[in-house]
DNA sequence: GTCTATATCATGATAGAC
DNA sequence: GTCTATCATGATATAGAC
């Protein structure tokens, strides 16, 4: 049941997500879309009944973009290390291809978190799992005892933030260079990765 | 020149933070912003010229109270670990008080990151001297070697982004149980600083 | 300074021809 | 399915009385 490419359902949606993403529900129009869809505005509303709808559409694909690239790795049998570093790289190098999706993201759930509900129990969304495998190689003694809660919010903040935060990062930081941001951003995997290892792994010497 | 308390521009501005913070500049309503004062919407118009000026004050107000705690803590001469506990604790206190102004703030600059020109300079922000700081550490063999502008954003993001993305940290890992929420905020501080000097400070037995 | 009433305009949505 | 024309609403902003 895939959309037909280059149908007018499908550049509606082009359309709609480039326009949401960049301007949010509330400062997207309607008019826009539909010229950068190269159609008229009555028929976004013959595809899509309203402004909401087309939204909530939008909304989900992206939430369903973002979110489930994890699952793939928790799956895996491979020690809790490997895959910390494999979740930093996935998300990394997913941000890097799309670093307007944190900001919007974090804008549309701060005005109306309900849309959260539906989706998260659609797919099925449940960190508990990779919870519970923190917590083995913290009994075994492989990585230090703390929380897998924070542990898990301190490598998705470090991962995201400095994407959500962009405007903040390169006009502070790069005075607006964007060669140099973009080297920032490139970097980030790398830095993070050291970065939770150094503070979680117990070296060997340490359990002598 | 302080404003009289109480006075109807006294009114007006905390109505409009409110209602600003929680809404965004696109989202709030000159009438709510009237009614939430108590007074009429013509009267916001009388001491503000438009919505737009209305919320500049605000942003300005925001911006100016959320940024520049960091400023006395650098000016100590005390130790680079030190400054950067006091620097989480500073902001961990802040975010619980405040935990809408991450948000709000990601919001607007992805709306339009013109306003942070003006406010940055006018507030004189500038990191280098927390950054030549942290590298004379790194020298001396304190801390790891990394980039100074890599540690500032670890450290800034895992201080900001949990209250930045509440409603998803509320709903994916605490069921919106806001009772567990609280009591994660609450634990930040101290799981911050110790990942973060698990992972830069060279411990002594490392260097011999 | 504060209010009521109104002007002005932009937007989401619909009706109806083709 | 696609278009033009139009409606209905709600928002910012202003005029003018008190």
């Amino acid at each position: 049941m895939e959309i037909k490419k280059d149908s007018t359902e499908e550049k509606i949606l082009g359309a709609a997500k480039s326009v949401f993403v960049s301007k949010g529900m509330e400062g997207a129009r309607m008019q826009e879309i539909a010229d950068e869809a190269g159609i008229n505005k009555a028929l976004l509303h013959y595809y899509f009944r309203s402004k909401e709808r087309l939204f909530e559409a939008i909304f989900a694909e992206i939430i369903k973009f973002a979110f489930p690239k994890v699952t793939r790795i928790v799956g895996s049998d491979e020690p809790i290390v490997a895959k910390i570093e494999q979740v930093i790289d996935a998300y990394i190098e997913l941000l890097i291809e799309h670093p307007f999706i944190p900001g919007f993201i974090i804008k549309e759930l701060n005005r109306d978190p309900s849309g959260l509900f539906k989706l998260v129990v659609k797919f099925g969304l449940n960190p508990q799992a990779i919870f519970d495998q923190m917590q083995i190689a913290m009994d075994r003694g492989e990585i230090i005892q703390m929380q897998p809660r924070h542990l898990a919010a301190n490598i998705i903040s470090m991962c995201i933030f400095p994407f959500a935060a962009r405007p903040i990062i390169s006009f502070i930081l790069f005075k607006d260079d964007q060669k140099a941001l973009e080297a920032f951003y490139a970097e980030r995997a790398e830095v993070i990765k050291k970065f939770v290892i150094d503070a979680i792994v117990i070296k060997k010497k340490e359990i002598e």
